[in-house]
DNA sequence: AGCACGCCGACT
DNA sequence: GTCGGCGTGCTC
């Protein structure tokens, strides 16, 4: 690293800000100088903004109007690392720095002084008068130790009143002493013993060891069918990695798993790790921030985000159900987790796992053209076997209008019900009905401010747009042709489907496990696992239930519509159905009792279908990667979707036509332009999107060119532009 | 992002 | 004549 790292007082300094400017902007150090990468605050006009000293100041602004920095906060100063990876990461995602830093300092409290917090230690005299809640707490505090607790936390753990605690500390029984608010998280000790391992996970988790020792990056992609251990192999890098005494990061796609994944974590380690979450409380966001930054939490599990936070000492990132769509951001900042986490190991000499059963195309390409390791776990773990999978043909099968059930899988069901196990159903439609129709005109209620049709909610009896999240009540008269009581679902939805299996098993336990019928992910966590504990018989469940919960009892899987996902022109949606199909798969038989699977489909000879029956997983990709070679897509071709957005429709068009007119800096480098079409979802709130595509070669400065490309463009009114490098879905 | 400056319609 | 609409431009 060249360059100055202090700056005197008075002297020049660059300066990011988070605010949207496309430069960086001069200061004067302020008094006692400032280290490169110091979080700041700043003058901007009238306001005091947040930023990081990026450099030496470039000079050619008037020396006279420089201001000076305000003040240099008390948190650890931005690693080079980490700047450059922000840098890289905005070139790639074509991001505007501002909006990287505003990631990387999701901190609540961030200009806050180190504040103190009360905490209480055993005082050296003895209370007058000893009652039973007193030697509970005095026991307590002896218990642990030196551990020392606020008075909420040892009056829990006492299982006393508050008021007991306050009146020891008033005799001098307890005393009281200030500590600074963020603690450090306990230790994690990697030499506990762990769960034993098989003989095919230990040669795994040798191979992960080794490469975390090397100290060097490095990717591998971790393949292993569902139950067949992966977190016990991958926990053995995060305990390579901490004898190393560098830090991990474990990042799982959602929140609901982490309170099961922290128990495992714990057992294996001995302690909590840092957790980085949506749902976490802010102070122990706080807390999470400044303790990584510290390197005094050596382990965070977390969502996406946590990809930004400020370590110190990355040597490991674990991207768990790597193939899982959520780890795509789809609104603010477009990154792709696991992309922008192999980003950051190769920039911070870290090892890389992305752990999965149906590992994404782009990753199964990367280990089979050798740029990823490959490790494959193949034996299930236990006395568990894979569910024997059949597809049920709907074209020979006898249905009553609006049913959905098929004989075939009723009669899997009922022997089932019989024998004490559980059935789930899987269909991936929130709701009671995803259509209303009035049966007079035809006309489909749609949502007034998406162009999306709303779907009925029975439990809300409201009508909802899964867009924009508009409700509605279903309307009793046709609101296209006037005519009263004509109004019908059409459709299924998991709602709909509970009641349909209610009807066919009226003295069956039935338990729906759909997004929005839980409050929080407390409840729904606590609802899983009553669950798994034989607390219902059948389980319906949307694309929730494909994520890694165990239910022990449960011996049949039966898909509702295998077929939902294989049309329409989404080029992933074969990926994406074949994904889900192997995890939904994967719930039955987990445990001793042997399951099965019954995929409901109109097409059992579609190429997708029959893969999942076959079970040859390696044929599936190479069938498919040949498809998107020959059409020249991802990961053969790049890609990148732009999607134009505003309150008029014309004037949104009419920008989408001046980028088509002038695309100089595309046909440069042989990139193709496809559009302006209306996006997949025209309108959204209210604003009307235009989507185009870019589509390029392998090897193609893509970002670059679309750089140049919208440089010159000056948006005006409410008009916006998002430009998608990598798009999830493209039509 | 904010916040100011600035140039055209309905009010005292 | 003036109050205020939000279009355009600047912030070290």
């Amino acid at each position: 690293m060249s360059g100055q790292e202090h700056f005197e007082a008075g002297e020049r300094v660059a300066v990011l800000t988070t605010q949207p400017l496309d430069r960086l902007l001069d200061y004067r150090a302020p008094e006692g100088g400032c280290f490169l990468g110091a979080y700041v605050e700043v003058p901007l006009g009238p306001r005091k903004v947040l930023g990081v000293v990026w450099g030496p100041g470039a000079g050619g602004f008037d020396s006279s109007k420089l201001r000076s920095v305000i003040r240099v906060l008390d948190v650890a100063p931005m690693r080079s690392e980490m700047r450059a990876f922000l840098g890289k990461a905005a070139d790639y995602t074509l991001t505007p720095m501002p909006a990287m830093l505003r990631l990387a300092s999701r901190a609540p409290g961030l200009s806050d002084p180190p504040s103190m917090r009360k905490i209480l230690r055993r005082g050296d005299r003895d209370p007058d008068r000893m009652t039973d809640a007193r030697a509970r707490v005095l026991d307590t505090i002896e218990e642990y130790g030196g551990l020392a607790f606020t008075p909420k936390e040892l009056a829990d753990m006492a299982g006393v009143t508050p008021s007991v605690v306050k009146g020891l500390v008033k005799q001098g029984a307890l005393r009281e002493e200030e500590t600074p608010r963020d603690l450090p998280y306990p230790h994690l000790d990697p030499d506990l013993p762990g769960k034993e391992l098989t003989q095919d996970q230990a040669t795994a988790a040798a191979a992960l060891e080794e490469g975390v020792k090397s100290g060097a990056y490095g990717t591998t992609l971790l393949k292993g069918v569902t139950g067949s251990g992966k977190t016990e192999v991958y926990l053995e890098a995060v305990a390579a990695t901490l004898r190393a005494g560098r830090q991990a990061l474990v990042l799982l796609p959602e929140i609901a798993l982490t309170a099961e994944f922290l128990k495992r974590v714990e057992a294996r380690f001995g302690g909590t790790p840092a957790e980085w979450h949506s749902g976490a409380t802010m102070t122990e966001r706080r807390r999470v921030w400044r303790m990584v930054g510290q390197g005094k939490a050596q382990l965070v599990i977390g969502a996406r985000s946590a990809l930004f936070l400020p370590f110190r000492d990355l040597g490991l990132i674990i991207v768990d159900e790597e193939h899982d769509t959520s780890y795509k951001q789809e609104d603010g900042v477009l990154y792709n987790a696991r992309d922008m986490a192999v980003l950051r190991a190769a920039m911070c000499s870290a090892q890389v796992v992305l752990a999965s059963a149906t590992p994404s195309l782009e990753t199964w390409a990367n280990a089979e053209a050798g740029k990823y390791k490959r490790l494959d776990l193949k034996s299930r773990f236990g006395a568990s076997v894979l569910p024997e999978m059949r597809a049920v043909d709907m074209r020979s099968e006898d249905l009553l209008p609006s049913t959905w059930i098929s004989p075939t899988l009723k009669f899997a069901m009922k022997a089932r019900l019989e024998r004490g196990e559980q059935s789930l159903l899987f269909l991936n439609r929130r709701g009671f009905a995803p259509v209303t129709i009035c049966r007079a005109c035809g006309a489909q209620v749609a949502c007034d401010h998406c162009d999306s049709r709303m779907v009925e909610h029975r439990f809300l009896k409201r009508l909802m747009c899964h867009q924009c999240g508009e409700t509605k009540p279903v309307p009793e008269v046709c609101p296209s042709c006037q005519v009263e009581g004509k109004m019908a679902p059409v459709g299924p939805g998991i709602e709909r489907l509970g009641e349909e299996a209610a009807a066919l098993f009226p003295e069956a336990r039935i338990a729906v496990l759909s997004s929005d019928l839980f409050g929080s992910a407390r409840a729904l966590k606590q609802r899983i696992e009553e669950i798994a504990a034989g607390e219902a018989d059948i389980i319906l469940g949307t694309q929730l239930v494909a994520k890694g919960h165990n239910f022990p009892l449960l011996t049949l899987v039966g898909v509702i519509d295998a077929d939902l996902g294989l049309q329409g022109s989404d080029l992933r949606a074969a990926e994406r159905t074949f994904q889900l199909m192997r995890q939904v798969a994967g719930r039955a038989g987990r445990a001793e009792k042997p399951g099965e699977a019954l995929l409901q489909t109109f097409q059992p000879e579609h190429p997708v279908i029959r893969a999942i029956l076959s079970g040859d997983e390696e044929a599936f990709w190479k069938a498919e990667a040949a498809e998107r070679q020959a059409a020249g897509v991802p990961p053969f071709g790049r890609m990148a979707g732009i999607i134009l957005s505003g309150p008029d429709l014309a004037q949104v068009f009419d920008l989408g036509e001046t980028l088509a007119r002038n695309d100089g800096a595309l046909r440069q480098i042989g990139a193709q332009l496809f559009g302006p079409a209306p996006a997949p979802i025209a309108r959204i709130r209210g604003r009307h999107r235009v989507r185009m595509l870019v589509k390029a070669a392998k090897g193609a400065p893509l970002q670059e060119a679309i750089a140049r490309w919208i440089a010159p463009l000056r948006l005006k009114g409410d008009l916006r532009l998002s430009v998608d490098i990598d798009p999830q879905s493209f039509f």
